[in-house]
DNA sequence: AGATTTACGGTACGGACCGTACCCTACTTG
DNA sequence: CAAGTAGGGTACGGTCCGTACCGTAAATCT
């Protein structure tokens, strides 16, 4: 429960307005994500905790939904790509980082949004940005380091290929509807699909 | 519009019960997921529909969701994998079946439900059932053929390997939330990702 | 056949929420 | 200082879920 300036506004003032309102309300509403989830979180409420009403929400956003995918931002948090000198290291640790982040309260949220958002592809898109993990730059970077390494063919360098592994851990979860994927799956995947598929044809085996 | 035991009793009975009732139930709610999709469906509707009313429905089903993925079952279509003489061919021709069929009503019907069962692993199996398109035992099926004619490694004949370009194309529409995947991303699956993978570093590359 | 139990049908209702409308008032702007 | 804009308070229509009651047809039992 970090101190955001939600709530009634201090005693000082009279009225917020603008930039401090809508932060205000955001806030409110992530407040409300994380204790009760997209699920729990109703207009009214958050518009009793930030100290307001249903209008200054209406005039911001269109929608419940709306409202929600913008305070999801003040959630996310990103993930790093990490450097660990290998590239099955990189990977491995890379969706570990991920389960770890599907499988938190954070990451139960997401996949409510994600839900919730199946329709609209902008905000989805907006998701996408957020949650970061479907970025095929890291993947390239990463990639990029384990080819000048020889871990990898040259031809491995294509956003499709390059991010085969975060796609098929992520599906465990929005199709599967695991609450977290077993350390087993994540070896499974970098073992059996994506370092044999990033080696090609031109790479031993090792 | 099938005709169905929708609708109130026949003339000449006067009260259903037990297997046919459910079955005028299903098929109203049926009906009522194709007309308005999942979001559209409301129990009194399919009550009436079904010219009963709710409490028959409490009876069976314990909410919304759980009737609306049983009536599912009667709209799903099973897809059956090709067998087109080649490994290419196979698997592209089991892609455009799969994107043909998420992209139509049906499909659409199934995203719905997917997302709103996300939080439920029980009828997220149910839905995983009725599509089919995960089962695993028909990639195995069409992999085996390759192998035999020396299209494949025999490495490949894994569950997760052989089901990637599929979980793939899922992904560009549970997550990506598109209407329609082009058919060059189709290509660029079996081409870039399925394919070398499949292949294994013992193959050529032709 | 008559009595008993079960399952339907009809209906009504509580409760939760979304989204909108009005009106008054504080703040900002010119 | 006047006019315009944006908040605040509040109420309401509307939808829909899920539940409760109660009378009655149909199956089951004796």
């Amino acid at each position: 429960m970090p101190e955001r300036p939600t709530g009634p506004p201090a005693a000082g003032q009279t009225r917020r307005r603008g930039a401090a309102l809508e932060d205000a309300i955001l806030g409110a509403a992530a407040d409300e994500l994380a204790e009760s989830g997209y699920a729990g979180l109703t207009m009214d409420k958050v518009a009793a905790r930030a100290g307001t009403n249903k209008n200054a929400l209406y005039r911001r956003w269109p929608n419940r939904l709306a409202l929600a995918v913008a305070a999801y931002r003040r959630l996310a948090t990103t993930i790093q790509p990490p450097d660990t000198g290998s590239l099955r290291g990189d990977v491995l640790e890379w969706l570990r980082q991920a389960n770890r982040y599907w499988s938190s309260p954070q990451g139960a949220i997401l996949r409510e949004l994600l839900a919730a958002a199946g329709g609209t592809a902008e905000l989805l898109a907006q998701l996408q940005e957020q949650s970061g993990d479907a970025a095929a730059a890291p993947w390239l970077t990463i990639l990029g380091r384990a080819i000048a390494r020889g871990e990898a063919s040259p031809e491995a360098l294509h956003p499709r290929v390059a991010t085969v592994a975060m796609t098929l851990l992520r599906n465990e979860f929005v199709v599967r509807g695991a609450p977290t994927a077993p350390d087993e799956v994540l070896v499974e995947i970098v073992d059996e699909v994506y370092l044999p598929l990033v080696r090609g044809r031109g790479l031993p085996p090792a």
